[in-house]
DNA sequence: CTCGAACCTGCCCTTGACGTCAACTTCTAC
DNA sequence: GTAGAAGTTGACGTCAAGGGCAGGTTCGAG
């Protein structure tokens, strides 16, 4: 598939699949045109690339990571090296102190949003729109 | 205090701490000669803006919600207004997605790190002390 | 063959939370 | 009163993941 096709399918602009390329993120074949030509996997790439830019790191970690990851269909085509894993071992500390983090300010949000719910004294012009439980 | 200690007492710079100030998330006393001077309470303050940042609010949305937290010593000082409400829903249900997405992606990292680590050459250096279900 | 949609490569711009430097003032210990 | 630490404002730099535009090329249906 060409790069419009895999940006509709993957939620992701053109721009951020020409620059993941760049980052070495993401390699594609050229037609001989040289417009870019992604296979299926593609789609299945980008998404676990947002996944890990959402955790926070960078594109030289992912880089480093993704090739460590078992693919969709099983195995990982390189195994960490020990600075990778120091690297890693990190980050997953960074994200796990990171989500306890947003818990605690998704209960903050909570509270807020709770408290002005059934609060009181709204001010001038209430209206209350949203529900507590959901969105 | 002066701006020295609560940055020491707080882990943020004073960089940030005057940023804060100019974003109106921290307000200051200050001496005859101008020193910005803080009570106790900002050491708590300026770690629950910190919090905040971490969860990916931007200095807007703090500002709106610091007056509606509940402070130490109990009640919050204003009650947040609808509108404020839905942005903080909002704000609320992008966290526990990108908890979800953490989630994964500290899993991913475990599985990453846990097979290099029996994978075999674990060489020179330290020798992975986590194990996969705590921080 | 032709025309418009889709794609290509630069290149500069943006955003937000600061870092950093400069030039100056205030505070404090002696 | 004086040195030097600590503080002040202001302005510019940074970094990373893209946005967006210009100017040109390729694709593919008719």
């Amino acid at each position: 598939m060409r790069i419009g096709e895999l940006a509709r399918r993957s939620g992701v602009s053109e721009r951020s699949l020409r620059y993941y390329e760049t980052q070495e993120l993401l390699r594609a074949e050229r037609t001989p045109g040289g417009h870019r030509d992604y296979g299926e996997w593609a789609v299945d790439r980008v998404v676990r690339i947002q996944t890990l830019y959402a955790a926070g790191l960078n594109s030289r970690k992912i880089a480093q990571l993704l090739p460590c990851m078992r693919d969709t269909d099983g195995r990982p085509s390189e195994v960490a090296t020990p600075q990778l894993v120091d690297e890693l071992t990190a980050e997953r500390d960074r994200i796990n102190r990171l989500i306890a983090d947003l818990v605690r300010s998704r209960d903050v949000l909570d509270e807020v949003i709770d408290t002005a719910s059934h609060g009181a004294d709204a001010p001038a012009g209430r209206a209350v729109a949203a529900p507590t439980g959901s969105a």
